[in-house]
DNA sequence: GAATATATTGGAATAAAATGGAATTTCATG
DNA sequence: CATGAAATTCCATTTTATTCCAATATATTC
C-alpha cells in the first residue's frame, strides 16, 4: 500500500478541528506509532502535515549554526518562518487534529467548510478548494513549458550537427 | 513535541507584564528548570527571549576574544549592543515576564494592547502586531522571489539536456 | 527619618475557549 | 437489504485566559 498518496475532500469543523481520511491516519501511524505531526504553513498558502522525524530531517543543519544566528538577519527570519509557521500537534484518539487560528486564517481554512487533503508521499497537505484548483493549473502549465523547453531545444540542437 | 513553535496573540496587561502561552512556558521551563530567560531587543524591532543557555551559547565566541576589544569599536559596539539592549528575568508562578519599560517602547509594545508571540525553534520573539505582520510579507516576498529564480532556472536546465 | 502616596507584584475568581468523547447519521460493502 | 465502518454533530469536562483585588515594595514629601 503506498503511504500518503490521493486527493480526499473533508470538512474542518466548527472548532477548528480536522477528521483526517483513515488512509492517512494509518499512514502516520505507520512512520510514528505516537501518532505525532508537524503542522507547517507553506507559503504557497497550504499547510503541510509532516511527520515529527521528516520534518526535524528538513531543520537539521540549520539549528545546528546557533552562533550566527546574532549576526544574521537572514538567519533569523528562517528561524521566524520555520519556528512561526511550523508547530506540533497528536492525532486524537478520534483521528483529528487541531489547526491553530492562525494557520487556518493564513491557509484560508474556514470552519465548518470543506478542504481538500492531499496526499505528497512524505506527508499530506491540507489546501483550500479554490487554492487547490489553482495549484493544479500552475503544476499543469509549468509542465507545459518544460516540455516545450525540450523539444524545442532537442530540435535546435539537431540543426547543428 | 517541537519546542518554541507557533504563532500566538497575547496582551501586556497595565502594567506592562505578558502572560505567556502554555506552551513556551513549558518550553523555556524544558530547557532551564529555573524558568530564568534573556530578553534581548532585536534590530528588527521585536523583542527576543532566550534560555539563559542558549544565548551565553550565542555570545560566547565574541566574549573569548577580550585581547580585541580595546582596539576594536566595532567590538566595542557590539558589546554596548547587546550589554544595554539585554537582561535576564524569570518566569512567575502566573507565567507572567515584566517587559523593562525601556523595551516596551524600543520593541513598540504598548501597555493593554495586543502582541503576537512567535515560536523561533530556539526561543520566543514578542512583536508588535504591526510590525509582525510587515515581517512575514517581508519573508514571503523574499521566498516568492527565491522561489521565481529556482523555476526559471529549472526551465532553463530542461534546455540544456 | 517617618508617614503617606504610588507603583509593582502576586494571586484568586470569573469567563471563555479548547478538548475529549459519545451518539447519531451517513456511506460503503457484502 | 443488512452490517460494519467511518464521519459528523453535539455535549460535558477540562484547561486556559482575563480581570480584578490585595499585599508588598518603592518613592516622595514633610
Amino acid at each position: 500500500m503506498l503511504s500518503f498518496c490521493g486527493e480526499e475532500k473533508c470538512t474542518v469543523d466548527a472548532n477548528g478541528r480536522l477528521k483526517l481520511p483513515q488512509q492517512f491516519i494509518d499512514s502516520f501511524f505507520q512512520q510514528d506509532k505516537s501518532g505525532e505531526i508537524v503542522l507547517h504553513c507553506l507559503d504557497e498558502g497550504a499547510l503541510a502535515l509532516y511527520p515529527v522525524a521528516t520534518f526535524k530531517e528538513m531543520r537539521c543543519r540549520e539549528l545546528q549554526q546557533q552562533d550566527r544566528i546574532a549576526n544574521s538577519l537572514l538567519m533569523r527570519r528562517n528561524l521566524r518562518r520555520f519556528g512561526a509557521l511550523s508547530c506540533s500537534s497528536v492525532i486524537s484518539a478520534q483521528g483529528r487534529i487541531t489547526i491553530p487560528e492562525s494557520y487556518r486564517d493564513r491557509c484560508a481554512l474556514t470552519n465548518s467548510s470543506s478542504v481538500i487533503v492531499v496526499g505528497i508521499e512524505i506527508g499530506v497537505e491540507i489546501w483550500n478548494v479554490e487554492r487547490w484548483k489553482r495549484e493544479l493549473e500552475a503544476i499543469s502549465s509549468y509542465e507545459k513549458l518544460r516540455a516545450e523547453a525540450e523539444i524545442n531545444s532537442s530540435i535546435e540542437r539537431s540543426t547543428q550537427l
